[in-house]
DNA sequence: GGCGCAACCTACTCATGAGTATAGGAGAGA
DNA sequence: TCTCTCCTATACTCATGAGTAGGTTGCGCC
């Protein structure tokens, strides 16, 4: 696609496109190292002196590439609320019956939450946002619980979950999973997918013996 | 047990033990008003002017009741883990087979939760406190998971509940009752123990359709 | 060569908030 | 009356951390 195909010595000097896929690579790295201090530490225990210190950069070069502080956490956020919306979108497009979509949502949403980003969104109270952040920040998680809801009823609607309170249910299944963002070793022996797949059995089974 | 038995004038002189009660109604009062604001605005983003200008006091007062800021937040931690721990006490003292001993300490575990200082709890991370108050936090809230961790063993070993896999199983219950801490409305219509009751119900239950 | 621009740094400003020094008032006892 | 001990407030200090000003370097382009 360009001049360098043949004998190609890697060159110094850098195209137009590669110049921008550097620049994004580089706010792609400030975003993940905050991103992870910012769950290790919390938001307003984290300074952005500490994060560029991680990448061995200074503080301005972070306020170069993201505007300032709450923008650094509303991308990381909205990171993870995209990862939630797109298993939303997919479970419902998918096949089978209601608990079968369900499930698989589940299970995604599960191993989404327990991936920086996602665990971000659990870790992020509306208290470190300014009021127009909080809001947007309210909206998109209320479009995944709404989400969750829509394939809960739908499962109900088709009878192949239990008739449960839909709202109460919703709150629930999240919050069991959600508390995996808290407590998940990622040095741990099981990958996200295994314990959130675990977590979802038990959820459907409930603790009750079984027949 | 005094002099202010029969035709109590109600007098503005206060005996040593008055004194000693009114001291400790103060000291409460700010812990009330700390918990308050610590769970709805985060700890960090808390100031103790702020706690302080809520009671119509200034903030040396409180430096005189309680130490310092971490004090303040370690008081309210331990107020809710003393209860959560009560509840667990209670559990394994109770009577019945081990399901009945479980979900007595789940839907106690749940209303504790949605009270001010099990939310705190709940709200508060490790990063919030200093070393040494991290490390006694941890501690405590793990005797919590082990408590809970016993009375589901129990409940597995006397058959009253499917075989589950104990550590996941804890840590997915606790999840589900801990996330209650976020989204109820304490002004809202059910009370904290009508909405532990129904998720511990359709925990036990789990989604799949009733037999 | 000179201009413009992107990237990056050093070295600030400035607000906030934890914690303290100090003083003053009020009841209790001598 | 004098003093001691609580209790409380005013008015600080001081560290931290967000955000900015302004300079420097190096590349691409006329």
């Amino acid at each position: 696609m360009s001049a360098k195909s043949a004998v190609a010595i890697p060159s110094p000097f850098r195209t137009r496109e590669e110049k921008a896929r550097e620049r994004e690579e580089k706010r792609e790295a400030v975003l993940r190292a905050a991103v992870r201090m910012f769950n290790a530490r919390g938001f307003h225990a984290t300074s952005l002196d500490d994060v560029a210190a991680s990448l061995g950069i200074s503080k301005p070069t972070i306020y170069h590439y993201l505007g300032n502080k709450e923008q650094v956490l509303i991308e990381c956020v909205t990171r993870g609320l995209e990862m939630l919306r797109a298993a939303a979108d997919e479970a419902r497009a998918g096949e089978g019956n209601g608990l079968a979509r369900l499930g698989y949502f589940l299970r995604r949403y599960g191993a989404v939450i327990m991936d920086d980003f996602g665990a971000c969104v659990v870790r992020t109270g509306d208290e470190c946002l300014s009021a127009e952040g909080a809001i947007l920040f309210r909206s998109r998680k209320r479009d995944i619980d709404l989400a969750m809801r829509g394939l809960i009823a739908d499962a109900v609607a088709d009878g192949s979950i239990a008739p449960v309170d839909v709202k109460l249910a919703g709150f629930t299944l999240a919050g069991a999973l959600n508390w995996a963002a808290r407590w998940r070793d990622p040095a741990g022996a099981l990958s996200a997918e295994a314990i959130a797949a675990a977590q979802v059995d038990l959820l459907i089974a409930g603790l009750a013996p079984r027949g």
